[in-house]
DNA sequence: TGATTTGTTTGATTTAGATCAATGAATGAC
DNA sequence: GTCATTCATTGATCTAAATCAAACAAATCA
């Protein structure tokens, strides 16, 4: 790989727990890689497993049944970890959702290191944890909310989790960004169809409670009520 | 608490990675606790945070929305561990179905101890890798499958989990089972209203891929038709 | 033992969201 | 720029599951 210190997500992803020198070691395993819009990383149960980090981008990780049916089952941003070290297979795919780059390392290699480095393994322990958190609200989104509840809820989350470029440590909310997925993404991550996810936006426009200028670009306006409506307060 | 030595489930959970120094120290910090059905262990975002290891009995993790609408995020049973260890609030509650004992610690104690024992960390990431697969593959459930596909993934499911009293190291499935909720429970774990359970079951039991000789009691006469249903192959 | 409560099934009706079917806007290709 | 393709919206209709409403069965209790 080269110069992980000059890494993008160096200070976010889990290899802010090593030193220079491990990471030194942890960069000459893995390899940087380039993937386009609609490429997949990897599939479900996959022969040669791997393991990588998101340096920039958005991918989506998904379960499709044998008719085709998909649900997307976890969206990934910039410093985020994707696969499954330790011994099981990973039963999803992983797709970028707009052009990204990763940082791929071999499952093998990466739970060599790993068990070496408990500080990494405690790193990946916490965000293993917060993302079972997250897809357990999840859970309630797809079992229990009505299609304008997961609509807003989704807008929300995004525009928490889309604000960052990392480098600001407070948090902070944007009431303008730019979807990283299309209408049917969207229906496949809330267990919705295109024209439900479709009517749904227009009617959040209509009530003013959004802006949407073009496809792609959100403006919350009013982001207490969006919020209520997500909560179903 | 004491003799952890002699606990029932002290090979399976994540107590398994320490030697008997070290288990007597676990133990000195924590206690056993009986739970009665229907009582809770902890709840969403509760004050003095705790972690547990089941020893016997099946609990649930839900998810309530201000209008009481309530989804189960999980299902654990004797050997798992529950709870949000590191930093985060448990973002659920945690509700006995059956009678049931855990081993209970309070969070900060826990942490300590984590953190100064890899091995532990390491089954607990494991646990933690696994429940998340667990939680996206019931994603896909809740978001696409028909409620009768659903009614066949949880009873596969149910006959795989509840098979070991955990003394075989071999999977055993179990055609005959007690379930360990009532409809309603069956109901927030799928997504499903309790007379949509009643009516999908009817049907199941019509076909004769199952039989219900009482309430609780499930015994699935043809396996193969059951995991097609539930997987839509 | 019957009376009450709790949990389950079954039936009738409604409805949120799916499906079917065009139409309308962007985006990209040549 | 025009054409073609892809993506999104809007409308009409359908349906799976929810809701409403009894009846029924099994526990629990005087």
């Amino acid at each position: 790989m080269s110069n992980c210190s000059e890494c993008q997500v160096r200070n976010r992803a889990i290899c802010a727990s090593l030193d220079d020198e491990e990471l030194l070691a942890l960069g000459q395993m893995g390899h940087k890689q380039k993937i386009v819009r609609g490429q997949s990383l990897f599939w479900e149960g996959d022969v040669e497993p791997v393991v990588a980090n998101v340096i920039e981008g958005v991918l989506k990780l998904s379960v499709t049944l044998a008719d085709g049916r998909e649900q997307i089952v976890g969206v990934v941003f910039a410093s985020d970890f994707i696969g499954r070290p330790f011994g099981a297979e990973s039963p999803y795919s992983v797709t970028a959702m707009t052009d990204a780059e990763v940082c791929v390392f071999t499952r093998s290699a990466f739970d060599r290191f790993a068990k070496a480095h408990p500080d990494l393994q405690h790193k990946l322990l916490q965000r293993t944890l917060d993302e079972l958190d997250r897809a357990r609200q999840w859970m309630m989104l797809l079992g229990k909310k009505t299609a304008s509840e997961k609509l807003a809820t989704l807008l929300i989350e995004l525009s928490n989790r889309l604000n960052a470029n990392g480098c600001s440590p407070l948090p902070v909310f944007l009431e303008q960004f730019k979807l990283p997925m299309d209408r049917q993404q969207i229906g496949d991550i809330l267990g919705l169809t295109i024209e439900t996810v479709s009517r749904q936006l227009t009617q959040l426009k209509s009530t003013g409670v959004i802006d949407l200028p073009d496809r792609r670009t959100v403006i919350i306006n009013d982001r207490r009520s969006l919020e209520n409506l997500a909560t179903a307060a």
